[in-house]
DNA sequence: CTTCGATTAAAACGAACGTTTGAATGTTAG
DNA sequence: CTAACATTCAAACGTTCGTTTTAATCGAAG
């Protein structure tokens, strides 16, 4: 009991340096490509030390992930939760559900201090990740916030076929995806100014003014969706 | 001189063998994850086969992009040079140029025995790969039909300020990318129906109609982009 | 001070990696 | 047939990988 009290602040120092260093040589390299030596050498901790408090290489993976994928799916299902409480009865407008969905990624894009950079790159790398254990953690981690907006701009859309809105979802986190995971260096098409790159409210604004154009595309039939509120 | 003739075809054999096996197996472990005796064996070469023909497993994996992307681009740079001849001086529309650049890649989808669809999931997931050569390899692959691209835009889309237009066709991109490179698993939403993923009709369909709509998305500030035609 | 559990440290483990070597093989020209 | 060639093959190279082991270190409880 005391025991475990007094053992925990040393360990979680060594844990976070790991998770730390992780973290950032994961985005860099890749999992595969990060070697334990080179991680736990920048980390400051035996070579060792990974295997004793994760258990293995996998396993450090997944809590990599699960730091912050956990709070950060918490506070987008909290942020849409907000937003319709305040709509009161009504249905939250398809611009707003995207607002409230893209916030969580693009405050983390302005933490470089803090890691949230270099984690939500990774996680954008995560989603082509050829290792199937390491999908279908992700997608176990997404799910439930992924059903809750799905539900949302079901309700927000109720004349865009199920069908089409599960393609322009899959569309526009795929958007995000891309755009979070594309470094410096994959600049196919060049012009964007690096100090942009990182500013969390004009990135928004960029992203959510394409992204609720695309959700709200007319469908080809020629019935259009009409623009809700 | 002739020499060289008689050793084409034996030659040519193995090395596709090789490239079609990489393709696959790039796609499904990753490039650190394929590992040269397991490439080899499904090739049904020995082991030294792509050291002999390729020079080094670096080598092979820039062979595998350029058997692909090269022919790819070309067609994409065709299709465009056609569309701007038949709109005889006027610049085409919008919808045209980026269906013109979708068509290489939904082509590829379609063509399931060739493996290009293997090819272009693997190239979705190579945009986002770690390791920094392979992504300047992309880049400069890419390069020549990326400039067309993009000029041919700013011709349509006089109004668009160029620095929105370098965004919204990295969104495009991103969407177009992360579409091809999403597998069965990778399925965080849910619903599509699996003959549908690979309808390069269908797929062409709904990615233009998005693409389209994000890319005419009124401006923040006002004034709106007017739909060219 | 002693004891005990948690953590760190150094060293070694076997396995798998990409690559190289040198001989065997098959094919074609002279 | 023989010489010359590109290709294939089995074997081994040295390195690096993730993991395990065993001993040393540390910090509070008794």
């Amino acid at each position: 009991m005391t025991a475990r009290l007094r053992a925990l602040k040393p360990q979680h120092e060594t844990r976070t340096r790991i998770l730390d260093a992780a973290e950032e040589l994961f985005m860099q390299h890749g999992f595969e490509g990060t070697s334990m030596r080179l991680l736990t050498s920048k980390a400051g901790a035996n070579l060792a030390a990974v295997n004793y408090h994760f258990g293995s290489k996998d396993a450090l993976i997944e809590a990599v992930f699960r730091r912050r994928l956990d709070p950060m799916n918490a506070e987008r299902i909290a942020e849409l939760e907000r937003l319709e409480k305040a709509s009161a009865g009504g249905a939250p407008t398809p611009e707003r559900i995207i607002r409230a969905f893209l916030r969580a990624s693009l405050a983390m894009i302005g933490d470089a201090r803090g890691g949230g950079r270099n984690f939500i790159r990774l996680l954008g790398r995560a989603y082509t990740e050829p290792s199937k254990p390491i999908r279908s953690l992700i997608g176990q981690l997404y799910a439930p916030a992924m059903e809750r907006y799905k539900a949302a701009f079901e309700r927000a859309l109720p004349e865009l076929p199920r069908e089409e809105l599960n393609w322009r979802m899959h569309f526009m986190f795929g958007t995000l995806a891309y755009t979070l995971a594309a470094t410096d260096t994959v600049q196919l098409i060049a012009g964007c100014k690096p100090e942009d790159r990182y500013d969390a409210k004009l990135l928004e604004e960029r992203l959510a003014a394409f992204l609720e154009a695309g959700l709200l595309a007319p469908l080809r039939c020629g019935s259009t969706v009409k623009k809700a509120a």
